[in-house]
DNA sequence: ATAATATTAGAGATCCCTCTCTATATTGTT
DNA sequence: AACAATATAGAGAGGGATCTCTAATATTAT
């Protein structure tokens, strides 16, 4: 009943990350991703509402891929000083496996025209956040942290410096050295004791 | 002996750096600086051979503005331990009191066009590196932090985790908190130990 | 075959940014 | 008063990006 597509929407946003990565979020425009897959322009505006969109889906689908693992590693474990080190080593391996899209990860929604976004990945957005947010404030509740600093130090310990460590690598434009699982999960452990 | 300047370097400078925390680095062009001090564009010009230098200056005078009382701290005290708080505590005190300068902070030299600046400003970007790189080492060395790994741990809890503490709030646009100074000091008591 | 439909394809208007160029203004010196 | 030096002032060419619009094309259901 109808044509069968030759750029899917994964296709073009495989191809927005490969320019984030390399140029950040400016590198990421419309003529660029339909230059880089091949496509005419037009095509790229068949998919994706306007540039605003495309940035907002190429984010959205990062952290949504990120996540899904962190999550897992956090509420797989029982104790809570384990789940805290599973998911800081978590966010090191899925930085390893995926560089290009943990380059992204390094920006933030804001990088990405957040302000511009409608509502539909707004809401997205906004989801993902609360749902970050309370499964942390669980796990400091488990550790018995209490006061707002206590809190945010939980915070830190599972999401923040693991991301630091990986950000010190990528920005410099090295490779994640081997320790850096084991690093991130001795600095994460230290936190939380 | 000569007409005397309506808009100095730091002026513009200023300037560039309210965009960059209200836009990042891509709302940092000639045309957007020149607008906001209610300059022509060939006022900017005549100080800034384009906008590529433009960007190195504004990031190259934040960080040396920054490093300036970095070094101060971390050197001003003989503990080892009491010199890695110090600095620690350093990052957000004057994140907190240069909040738009901060917010620069959070991005990296890249992302301000690194690729392409001139010899004169790659030079003094390096030589910042390398200055940060030594203190770091002289002070994993006093701390007898002998392999690569425990190294790394060092330079994470005196420059990465503090800023990761600031990065939270200011991608939040939110203030800092009160307790961000202690709790950052707490942290890379934590790590250092 | 044919109709319906999703998609490719790309030309072109419009906008904004960078950068150049020329003219003009202000000051100290002679 | 003329001049040299330094800045401001702003017009405009050139380039690239966004987005719209129309036409062509491939595929499937009937």
């Amino acid at each position: 009943m109808a044509r069968p597509p030759r750029f899917d929407l994964d296709q073009l946003l495989d191809a927005a990350v490969r320019l984030a990565a390399a140029s950040g979020p400016a590198g990421v425009t419309m003529s660029a991703v339909a230059k880089e897959v091949g496509a005419p322009s037009g095509s790229v505006y068949h998919r994706f509402a306007g540039r605003t969109v495309l940035l907002a889906e190429v984010w959205l689908r990062t952290v949504e891929h990120f996540q899904e693992g962190w999550f897992a590693a956090l509420e797989g474990e029982g104790d809570p000083r384990r789940a805290g080190r599973a998911a800081a080593r978590h966010v090191v391996a899925w930085s390893r496996a995926h560089p290009e899209e943990a380059a992204l990860l390094l920006y933030g929604a804001q990088d990405f025209g957040r302000a511009e976004w409608p509502d539909e990945q707004a809401g997205r957005a906004d989801r993902g956040r609360r749902r970050v947010r309370d499964a942390v404030a669980r796990l400091a509740a488990a550790l018995g942290a209490a006061d707002p600093a206590a809190r945010e130090r939980v915070s830190v310990a599972v999401i923040d410096l693991p991301l630091s460590l990986v950000r010190r690598h990528l920005r410099a434009g090295e490779a994640l050295p081997g320790h850096a699982e084991g690093l991130a999960e001795e600095c994460t452990a230290a936190l939380l004791a």
